[in-house]
DNA sequence: CATGAATGAGCCTTCATTCAT
DNA sequence: TATGAATGAAGGCTCATTCAT
């Protein structure tokens, strides 16, 4: 619901047949849930149509083959997250403020669309090698680094920031401290006992995503020790 | 060679049988290669066969299915890492020191077991479904964990630390950070360009360790600004 | 030929494809065939596929699997059989000659049809698990025992017949008599050097199944001694 | 119980080694339980091996192959069943008296020997393959068709009993009686609801036996109507 | 555009049997 | 005599993909 691109979203009732706009984007829906729950070899063609109100014969005139579903959707998937990322803003605010808001805001992401988290998980599996070949996804500038720049360079003028880190680094940090509670959830919590997405927490961990990117980026020599 | 437990090794030229021992492991060294390169879904036990110096037949002897098998690579990877995170000694370091080494030690330890890693990552695919039915990895105590409280205990009353990120907490941010690197390089060299696991950097990412899990525990009321 | 539900024909020759009636009723005619001949747990699916026209695959597209293949002949040769017991026309016959016709029209069929007797043999082998869940099965109402329930109360009202045999004993006897001759044909003929079903006892035993049943039935109070 | 050839043993606790003979007849009970119950193709040599207080190379080492364990198997029923005929007496007895207490104890002697009847049936499966070539079973004599003999001429020159009807017509008679009660107790509950070795109805059937074969021999001619 | 039918290659698994000790 | 380890052949089943209508 919220995300069309990544939830599983039932086929509308009535059959609309010719709108092949809506097919390709059922199929698109069904095939990511699809994927992203069974991975990739685990994924079916049999089961995505079925759960389609097209047929198998429709996947391939659309997509080709299981593989061009697959970049189809990550493609798509990808898409979603650029697009999604262009909507945080972050006018007005110090370079401490805009970390610290990016972090959360790519922590809310990130625990709020599993389904993207998990086909990134898998795709790694995989050496990324679909993602790699793909035009689309290549093309796709990503705002975060854009916007990540420009805060680093300000905090690091402004003496708040430490200067060898740079907005790849950081990215990779914020990135890896969300995508680890989705991505990481199930053995954390065999392990563990602990649900990392558990709503009671969610406050916690968001304030955290935000409190350790600002804390790993300033500068400890200037608050002196 | 390494890690004999995931290392990819090749099964010994001279065929000796009857060595159950040695047959058990070898089937195990390379199923933990197939499993952390194809995927659970993707591995194949035919290839693993191939690559055994004894047969399938031999696989179903002593593993009895696919899934026998690999959650016999799983337990042996848990059970590793485990035996690896006591070989850690902070003795007579204070808390930040102590908190720093555990961080480059797991950092250390993720990057050169790439394997391990991607086999959680590929267990978190199938939502831990296997280990969570195994007693053996139930079994194991983390001592990352018992080291963790420790540490944070004398931090927190040194005034040193925050009192409300745990032990938990703070393996969470370790972890996210070490296993980023392994499980999401392909994708984020992919996008980005950037080798994570660039020799080059090792020792920048392995300090940056450090000092992000230091940096985001100390209280920061104490340092003031 | 004679019975398409359960004799073994091949595959026609020209390989029409796009039919699949007919692809569904070839299958059923050769593994109806092969499980007769060689039991459930002995008949092979490649053996069957490769007297088919079409391939294994096929045989999983139908039927799903060897038991839904073996489910499908067994309620395909009930089905026959009941079919065929609708044939037998005892209009105007008197109770005792009516169950004589009853008596050698099953031993007809059940000798001309040797598959089926194996079948329910096999079937039996398997503690009837197949035929119990099957709801074609149960469905399928017995025209033999309603046309015995008739011919006994007839003959008993007459004051012929015995009252404490009731329908299902009655053709207990019957089928026990001419399953016999095809059930335990080869020990039979393995331990007494005879054939059952020797044409040229094939009247004699005819007519002795007529005359068993009649003698079993009769009222032997009634003829005095 | 009752019968150490056919029913299913356990192995005695204390594994007395060094005692062939005990170790043979073992692997025999157990494997005649397995055979009766699985049927030649589906009968496990591991299963049978697991159940037995040796191991599966002794299987091998006293019964050659799987064949050669089922043909001991079945010699060993068969020598069974024609020491239990010769307990029948039927000194003193007339022809119809002796005839019924023959078909009574037949009845008996199967339906308290499903074992022996269930591999009947699965030799037949197999067309008697197995026991054609054992010289063993042909050796032995059946005393019930030559006691039938000697009561048929009786009744015979009494002009009691048909002509026309020999021995072996008057074994197949009452054996198939005796037979289908156990060998197709199954699809008959299935079909119709009725078991046939139901206890309440056993005196039922048992006298049935008796009065069914008595009748079937009379000869009618003599009693007039 | 749409669809049921068909396919070939390959996958996991099992079984009776034998070897080395 | 006894036993765990090992094996080759085959068996049931599945998958992505394509054809005929």
């Amino acid at each position: 619901m919220g995300d069309p691109t990544l939830a599983t979203t039932e086929a509308t009732p009535d059959a609309r047949r010719r709108d092949p706009e809506r097919t390709r984007e059922d199929i698109l829906t069904v095939a990511t849930a699809e994927f992203a729950a069974e991975g990739y070899t685990g994924a079916r063609i049999d089961d995505i149509a079925a759960r389609t109100r097209t047929t198998k014969r429709m996947i391939y005139y659309y997509f080709g083959s299981k593989e061009g579903l697959y970049l189809a959707v990550m493609e798509n998937a990808y898409t979603g997250i650029r697009t999604l990322e262009r909507e945080l803003d972050i006018e007005g605010l110090g370079p401490v403020d805009a970390l610290r808001a990016l972090a959360e805001h790519t922590y809310d992401h990130h625990t709020s669309h599993p389904n993207f988290v998990r086909l990134v998980a898998i795709e790694n599996v995989h050496r990324a090698e679909h993602i790699t070949r793909s035009a689309v996804i290549h093309e796709l500038n990503s705002t975060a680094i854009d916007t990540l720049e420009r805060i680093l360079k300000l905090g690091v003028e402004a003496g708040l920031f430490r200067a060898d880190v740079d907005a790849l680094d950081a990215h990779m940090m914020i990135s890896s401290y969300a995508i680890f509670h989705v991505a990481n959830r199930y053995t954390f919590r065999a392990l563990f006992g602990r649900d990392l997405l558990d709503d009671e927490r969610h406050e916690h961990y968001r304030a955290l995503a935000g409190d350790a990117i600002v804390a790993a980026l300033t500068d400890v020599r200037q608050t002196g020790t």
